[in-house]
DNA sequence: GGCGCTCTTTGACCCGGCGCAAACATGGCC
DNA sequence: GGCCATGTTTGCGCCGGGTCAAAGAGCGCC
C-alpha cells in the first residue's frame, strides 16, 4: 500500500520536471492496486472517485453507445494516467477502462486533485499536454474515418498499436496484449468480419501475422505504405 | 491595441475564477486583431506564434488531408480560446482558423504562455477543463462516425450547431454564420450530395428550413428524435 | 441590372462493406 | 485428453450512400 518506490514512475511524462521530493510526496498519497484480467477499473458513468497511473499490464478503454455497441477510444499502456475525469471538469467516467490482462495501477483520490495542482504546479501543466495529446489522436482519427476506407484505417490503427505498444520479436512487431479482430473493428468503425478478412487478405501477402486474439506485423513498411494510400 | 476592457471578457470561461486584477494584468498583454471575412488566423502546420480568444464573429477550424479534402474539426465562437497549440505541447498548428465572417480575437504570443501560467496558476487548470471538454466532443464525433449511419450524424451535427451558436428567431433557431451543405458534409464524414438530399427531405417534412449558405431549425424537438434514433 | 461565380438540387448508376449464416479453429478447464 | 466457450474465417446477397453529371438558384460585383 504505502511506500511506492519512485523508480517505478521514473519516466512517467505527467511526473516531468517534478523535483524528486515532490514525486515522494505524489506516491505517499497513492495506493497501489491489482486488477486481474477481465475486471474493470471504473466504469462508464459511475461517479470518478479516483485517477490512476498504470505500473502493469494493458487496459482497453470503451464507450458503450445506448444501444450497446461498443466503441474503444484506446488502450493504456504503462506508464500512461488515465481516468482523469475530475481534471477536465466530470464528476462522472466518460467511458470503461478494462484490464485486457492482470494489470497494477497506483490510485489517487480524485478529491485530491485540486489539492495536488494547487501543491504541484508542474502537475496541471504535464496533464495538460497529455490531455491535449490526446485530443490529436481523437482528430486524427475524426480525419480518418471521414476521409479513408476501411482498409486504410485498419492499417493506421495497427501502426498506431505497434508504437504504442508493440514488443519486437524475431519475425517482426508483435502486439503486448491479447487483442481480437472485434477490438480492431471498434477502433476502426467497422464490423470484426471485414477485419477478419482485410488481415486474411494481408496474411497471403506476407504483410502480417495472425492467430488467436494475436497480431504481429512482419512487414510494417509496407503496412505504412498501404496505410499512407500508396496505389499497391 | 493596449487596454483591452475587461468587460469583453468578462464570461470567457478560461478566466473563470480569476481575480479583477490577474485578468486587467493577462489584458495588457493581449493585441486586439481583426480577421475579415475569408482570412485565415493560423495555418495548419505553420508555427504557433500565437493563442487566441474570439471576440467577435466566427471562425471555421478545418484539417487538411495530403489529397486534399478538408475535415471541420470545429467552429468557434466568440468567448472561445483557440489556437492553443503551445500550451499542449506543440510547436506548430494541427489545423486552419478561418474567418466565416469579419472577426475579432484577442492575440497573445505563445512565448508567454508559460510565463502567464507560472503566473496565474488557474489559467492551467481552467485550459485544462477547456481541452478536456474538446476531447469529449472529438471522443463524441468517434462515437457517432463508427455506430451511426449519415442521417443521424448529420442531425446531431446541426443540433450541437444550434446549441454552440445558435441564434433564436420567430420560426426557430438560426445557425448564427453563413454555413454551407459542404461544411456540414466535412463536420459528418459524408458528401455535400448526400447532405443536400438530406436537408431537402427535412425540409419536406418540417423539421428545418433551409437557404443559400442558411440553415433554420424548425422543430428541435423533432430532430433530436431523430438523431437519437426514434424508429420514425 | 445583368453577368458570372458559388452554392444547391436532383437523377442515375454502382460498389464497398455490412448483415446474416454457418462452419471451423484454439485454448482453457475439468 | 476431451468438452465447451470464445474467437475466427468465409460465402452470399443486398443497400446506403458515394460518384459522376448536369441543371437550377442566389448573390455579389462591375
Amino acid at each position: 500500500m504505502a511506500g511506492v518506490d519512485r523508480s517505478l514512475v521514473a519516466g512517467v511524462p505527467v511526473f516531468a520536471g517534478l523535483a524528486p521530493e515532490q514525486i515522494d510526496l505524489l506516491l505517499q498519497e497513492a495506493q497501489s492496486v491489482r486488477y486481474p484480467k477481465g475486471t474493470n477499473v471504473f466504469q462508464q458513468d459511475e461517479e470518478a472517485h479516483s485517477f490512476f497511473i498504470l505500473l502493469h499490464g494493458h487496459l482497453r478503454v470503451f464507450k458503450l453507445t445506448p444501444d450497446g455497441q461498443q466503441v474503444v477510444v484506446r488502450f493504456v499502456s504503462p506508464g500512461e494516467v488515465f481516468g482523469v475525469a475530475m481534471a477536465i471538469g466530470r464528476t462522472t467516467y466518460p467511458a470503461t477502462a478494462q484490464a485486457v490482462v492482470d494489470s497494477i495501477a497506483l490510485v489517487w483520490p480524485s478529491a485530491a486533485w485540486p489539492r495536488l495542482v494547487a501543491t504541484h504546479p508542474g502537475l496541471a501543466v504535464n496533464t495538460l499536454q497529455t490531455v491535449g495529446s490526446r485530443l490529436q489522436d481523437a482528430h486524427t482519427r475524426v480525419v480518418e474515418m471521414s476521409t479513408e476506407q476501411v482498409e486504410r484505417r485498419v492499417a493506421h490503427a495497427l501502426l498506431r498499436l505497434a508504437e504504442r505498444a508493440g514488443r519486437k520479436v524475431e519475425a517482426g512487431v508483435e502486439i503486448d496484449f491479447p487483442i481480437t479482430r472485434q477490438d480492431v473493428a471498434e477502433m476502426t468503425g467497422t464490423t470484426l468480419h471485414t477485419v477478419s478478412r482485410i488481415l486474411t487478405a494481408w496474411e497471403a501477402q506476407g504483410l502480417v501475422e495472425g492467430g488467436r486474439q494475436r497480431i504481429m506485423i512482419r512487414d510494417p513498411h509496407k503496412l505504412f505504405l498501404l496505410a499512407e494510400g500508396s496505389p499497391s
